[in-house]
DNA sequence: GGCGTGACGTCAG
DNA sequence: ACTGACGCCACGC
């Protein structure tokens, strides 16, 4: 067996995203949190933009700790909107969302 | 196969 | 409240 560790923790946020359950959205720092390492929300970023190519992840539920989408105009953000609001996700004028009302709860997992 | 970078976040001042 | 510096380490070139 080739060293897991390392491996698991990338393993491991992509399974967290698969978790998030539709007309939720998680942060960076939450699902890096979730994964052993409050610190490691680059890595998350990181390893989902790889990986949302290769595992087709819901890359759009992942957003930013501010509420925010991350990508800038043009760079893929208008997209990212428009699948969150085809799951009911609604943005302000400030383009920010409740984090209140949309932020995932890995206690939520067995429900939606 | 090495180096810089980065869909971010936390910590300190 | 805001600014700046640091950390995390996998991916792409």
């Amino acid at each position: 067996m080739t060293a897991a560790g390392r491996d698991a923790f990338t393993s491991r946020i992509i399974q967290l995203i698969k978790r998030i359950p539709r007309g939720k959205v998680a942060t960076y720092g939450q699902i890096a949190l979730l994964a052993g390492n409050h610190r490691a929300a680059r890595l998350v970023a990181r390893v989902l933009h790889s990986s949302s190519r290769k595992e087709r992840l819901p890359w759009h539920r992942v957003i930013n700790g501010q509420g925010k989408v991350s990508l800038p105009a043009g760079g893929g953000r208008e997209e990212q909107l428009d699948l969150l609001a085809e799951e009911g996700v609604t943005f302000g004028m400030e383009g920010r969302l409740d984090l209140k009302l949309y932020l995932w709860s890995p206690a939520q997992r067995r429900e939606e």
